[in-house]
Parts: C-alpha cells; sequence; structure tokens
DNA sequence: AGCTACCAAGCAAGCGCTTGGTTTGTAAAG
DNA sequence: CTTTACAAACCAAGCGCTTGCTTGGTAGCT
C-alpha cells in the first residue's frame, strides 16, 4: 500500500520499487531483521511475489549494493571531470561522497557498510571488484596530490581516514542544520592539505 | 570444547568466557546471524544451558557493551591523567581508542558499533548513558584544545571525524604491519592541529 | 497466445527459549 | 570424618513460532 521514497540511480519499475523500500528498510532495521514479508508489505504485494523479481533474499541485497556502487561510481568521475587543479577535484570528491552518504543515496550508502557480510563469499567478490574502481579514482586523485607535495602521508592511509571522516557522517550529520555539506567538504579537506 | 581468546578487561568466570566467546562470534557473523547454539558450542555447553547465566540473547550483547565500555572509559580517565599538556592529552586518547578498538578489546568495540540497533530501546538508553561519560572525556579534552587555539573547527565536528577515522580501522589496520599504533596516532593527531 | 506481474496457501527448517531433572563444588552440622 | 544441605552449573528434550522460499494457479496487457 504505502510508498517508500524513491532512491536516485534507482529506476520506479516494480523491480525498482522493491529495490528502493529494500533499501530503506535494510537501512532501518539491518537484512537479517528485515522479513521478505516486511519488503513485500511496503509496496503492497504478497512475500511470495517477491520470488518473481529475485530468485532469494540475498539477490535484493545485492542488487541494492550493485546499483548504487555503480551510480556513485558514475558521480565521482563526473567530479574529477569537473574540476581542474588537483585540490579542486579532490574537493568535488568529498563533496560527491558526503552527498551520496548523507544525501540522495544514504539509505543504499550506509547498507552497503553495514549489511556487507550478509552477502555470501561470490558475491562479496563480486562487489569488490566494483569498489575497487570506485576506490582507485580516490587513489588517482589523492596520489597527485601526494606527488604535488600536498601532503605527507601515505595516500592508501590518508583515504582510509577519509573512508572513516566521511562513512560515519550518516550517524550525525543532518541535512536540516546550519552545517552545509560544502561547508563539511571544506573541513574535511583542510584535514588533508592543512591549515587546522 | 573449543576457547576462544578472552578479551581484555572481561573476567574468565563461566558468565566471562560466554561473553568473550559472543563477543568473536557477534563480531564474525554478526548478532542476527549468531545463534544461542553458536555460543553454547563456542563454550562446549548445550544451548539451554546459557540461559541459566543470561536472561535473553539481547542480554548478552548488552552486557559485552557495557563490559567494554566500562573498560574503556576507565582507560580513556588514565590517558587524560598520564598527559600534562592538552596536546599530549589528545595524542593519549587517540592510542587509547586505537588501541581499544583494533587492539585488546577489538572485537567487542566493533560489536559495539555494528549491532548497536539489536538493542531494544530500554538497554539502548541504558547503553548510550554510559557511552556519554565516554564521550565527554573526548570533549573535554579537545574543548580545552580549541580554547588554546590549536585548531579553528567546532570541536564536536571533530569529535566526529575522529569517531569516525578511528572507528574505521578495524578495517584496515593490521597489528603486524610497520605502521605500528603510535605512528598512526601522531597521523591521526595532524589531522586535529594542523601540519600536513 | 504469451508474457509480466501477481495471489493464496503452505512447507521444511531453524530460531530463541522453557522445562524438569542431574551433576558438581562447598561448607556447616552431627 | 562423615553426613546433610544447598546452590551453581549444566544436560536432554522439545515447544511454539518465524523464516525464506515453493507451488500451482490467475489477471491483465499486448
Amino acid at each position: 500500500m504505502p510508498d517508500t521514497p524513491a532512491i536516485h540511480g534507482i529506476d520506479n519499475s516494480p523491480r525498482g520499487r522493491l529495490l528502493s523500500a529494500a533499501a530503506h528498510l535494510f537501512r532501518d532495521k539491518g537484512f537479517d531483521r528485515t522479513t521478505v514479508r516486511d519488503i513485500a508489505a511496503a509496496v503492497g504485494i504478497q512475500s511470495g511475489s517477491i520470488f518473481h523479481h529475485f530468485k532469494s533474499k540475498e539477490d535484493i541485497l545485492f542488487a541494492v549494493m550493485e546499483e548504487v556502487i555503480r551510480f556513485n561510481t558514475e558521480r565521482l568521475r563526473q567530479a574529477v571531470a569537473d574540476a581542474d587543479t588537483p585540490l579542486e577535484q579532490l574537493r568535488n570528491l568529498v563533496r560527491a561522497e558526503l552527498t551520496a552518504t548523507v544525501g540522495d543515496t544514504r539509505e543504499a550508502m550506509v547498507v552497503m557498510v553495514a549489511e556487507w557480510r550478509c552477502l555470501g563469499e561470490a558475491k562479496q567478490q563480486e562487489a569488490l571488484a566494483l569498489r575497487e574502481i570506485y576506490e582507485q579514482i580516490w587513489l588517482d586523485v589523492l596520489g597527485r596530490l601526494h606527488k604535488a607535495g600536498a601532503f605527507h602521508a601515505d595516500p592508501f592511509i590518508m583515504r582510509r581516514l577519509l573512508t572513516g571522516m566521511i562513512g560515519w557522517t550518516p550517524n550525525w550529520f543532518s541535512t536540516n542544520r546550519r552545517l552545509s555539506v560544502e561547508d563539511l567538504a571544506d573541513l574535511i579537506v583542510d584535514r588533508v592539505v592543512g591549515e587546522a
């Protein structure tokens, strides 16, 4: 019966609506505590009908992750392309990942880091491959900045610190507060290139 | 039959061994995917016997969290007491939380952030109260540093960035690598007080 | 005719937890 | 030194419920 707000990058076919609803539920209650009956009820169908679109509950989780990685990888590509200097590329990357994390794909991003282990070994490997393409975009930009002397720490470790800072934001950042995504992005960029 | 390595701050009474084993399993498979039969098998008893020590599975999770927060709150207190200047207090705090996160209470710390929502509303509130005492220690030190002009950003937000950076470390930091906990701590402290 | 999308009913397995009783360690009473 | 008492720790069995998923069939669009 009810409608769950769609997630950016997911169409609204029956399958897509199922994915958006599942992402919301997975975020709220976790993968394991979400039953297929919950998901079915959220889009107003019977629980058994889900398996016309997905062959298992785990497949739904994987589809959510795949869609969100693909969508945000493209977003990162644009972020790099839209900037001229490495420093502005970094700023755009931070903004892009923040937008993904607390903005239009928030639910799916949270699910991706929190419910990773609910994927079977094979699917985990498949998702990891997509994830590596995503990470390479970051490492390229950070590597260029490091070579230019913008910071001294190891780029790999710097990326890990950034992942932590940005990945934790859903737990505290609120869109309707005085701190904007852009300001927060600048603050995080300063953690990389200096200026305390 | 088998023995799970104990977690620092948890005794080895039957109850304590149950807690250590549960923490390991919760970390590896998540709270929901860990059955009481798993926990029982890990300490070599029957599944029903668990309920002689805890009245519910959720109680086990709560006990793990309570013990680890209490233990690490005391560790933070010591870290502050052992330093003279605010900057050294910060460095000690980062080292202490890193040790907790990737060292002797690693499993329990991971469980605490990952399985938070598996606690019922009441227990969540109870754990939150303990958590706030812990956080206040951080905010005191960061507030002093901020007042002294060591950094310009809001101390609350700085703590959140630190929580993210440190909280993510279990996903990549390895004890037997060239980067030591002390070096990583210094690196993180630099993210707060400048020096890129 | 054939496809997509769905329903109604239910099965087999696994889950947290209960129950009633047995073993084991400890310590005071005889 | 034995006996009695009692609690902590545990076992064996299983109950009741929820879960992911299957099955056989139907509605409606093209």
